[in-house]
DNA sequence: CGCTGTGAACGGCTTCACAGCT
DNA sequence: AGCTGTGAAGCCGTTCACAGCG
């Protein structure tokens, strides 16, 4: 079956959009931030600025939690971050395996940002022998060889893949095959998945190319021009004649400067 | 302004959805790696498989970018490659600094990724000065007081922040001071940036947090047919029976072990 | 009155299915 | 015949604007 994202469009999910479920961390951080300032209620309007979103939106993803707010004031603080803790499933704790103990791996290791939300650091593995056994972040390096062991004795059903490219497809494999139901991806490739399994990419690279063409474009916005350059030649059989279409003929050419 | 995304709503991009630029580092990826195993032309559909989408999308997607293919053939890839990477505007050099060289700015710094997709790594930054010329990555650490001088001495209009949270906001406020349009921010804090500069986060424990919540889900699954909460969002009148709204001890801890 | 909760309108993205070119 | 390119339909998410409750 396909590959990468692997969301659940059959299983009737419980009713939370994608979307909303995706902003829930962030209000909750807003709102833990807020507790921390013994804040005992806020508005939509102010929350939603914490959380970088409009309040109409914060409104609309509580009301698919349920009628948490109180008309006329606003929502309790402490009652919500409970709320969308729960939610999120983080009253349990999540043990997480990372996989790759490079530089990344290393960092996401040292990431407070886990074991402030309920995740733990189950374990570090590596393919690299020499690494077996080095502590990073206070945890011990493990061996490839153990991966098998390490998840099912821990129970861990969310790993954490930071190899890289070529080897995250087989790693995949083994923590499917060990029992992980939830993948966080940092290496750039596309995971296949069966279903059930849910793959999240994080991809650095991919980050920066889409900030580069809106960066591209506001350059030129004021110059703008940037005649068609000739391609590379194709150099496939098919397209030898260069009577190629590109920005000639129903392609809009550049924007109305 | 707001905070956080800053999409262009209003500027009339030149056609090209955002969904669809999202996508086009993908296909590159998959097209380069077509293009060094020397196959001349792809079909949507083997496209589209190893990049993990479905091949009408992947067409449409083409189509905004204008005629590239050749019916009964498929796209030929060297061509593809190139256009994708000059419609990404990849085929200058962008200089970006990554400031906040803990161990996550190391592990960018030491990120292969960048390199080879004309992004060059201009500067490294941080704010301790017991880093400042310290070789990461080859590249000498800079002091922030630096700043200023780096981003314009170097023309940088892409900046990576790496900081802490607490400093993020200060950081991000000098870049754009100093000329910086573009942001990656993978410190968990929500960024204000006036119009025009575009930010994208990265949030490593904002991932694990939504996969948290559909690994929870999938827990509830088997055990049972999880309660029966109404599909839809409750009405007013239902809300009533289910005797939320007590920030007291009563809360319900559902959740099946 | 103030602020939440939500139906309804809107806009963007995805999917379908087939016309049209090679 | 094969595969691209695309109108049209459907779906999902966002925004609006106001009813409803405290």
């Amino acid at each position: 079956m396909a590959t990468g994202r692997t969301h659940r469009p059959a299983t009737r999910s419980r009713g939370i959009p994608e979307a909303t479920v995706a902003r829930l961390p962030l209000y909750l951080r807003a709102l833990t931030a807020l507790s921390e300032r013994s804040v005992p209620t806020v508005s939509s309007e102010e929350l939603a600025a914490a959380a970088g979103v409009n309040s109409a939106k914060l409104r609309k993803d509580f009301s698919y939690l349920g009628s948490y707010g109180t008309r006329g004031v606003g929502y309790d603080v402490e009652y919500l971050v409970y709320q969308i803790s729960r939610e999120l499933g983080l009253t349990q704790d999540w043990p997480v395996v990372i996989v790759g103990i490079g530089n990344l791996g290393a960092a996401l290791a040292n990431y407070g940002g886990f074991a402030s939300r309920g995740f733990r650091v189950a374990a570090l593995i590596d393919a690299d022998p020499a690494m077996a056994g080095k502590p990073v972040a206070g945890i011990p390096v493990q061996h490839t060889d153990e991966l098998e062991k390490i998840i099912s004795d821990n129970g861990v059903s969310i790993g954490v893949i930071a190899t890289p490219a070529g080897a995250a497809q087989q790693v995949c494999e083994r923590l499917v095959a060990a029992g992980v139901t939830s993948i966080l991806n940092f290496a750039p490739t596309v995971l296949s998945v069966p279903d059930g399994v849910d793959v999240r990419k994080v991809d650095l690279s991919i980050e920066l190319q889409i900030l580069a063409f809106h960066e591209q474009r506001k350059a030129g916005e004021e110059t703008e021009g940037e005649a068609a350059v000739p391609p590379a030649a194709p150099t496939g059989a098919a397209a030898a004649a260069d009577g190629r279409k590109g920005p000639d003929g129903d392609v809009p050419a550049v924007m109305p400067a």
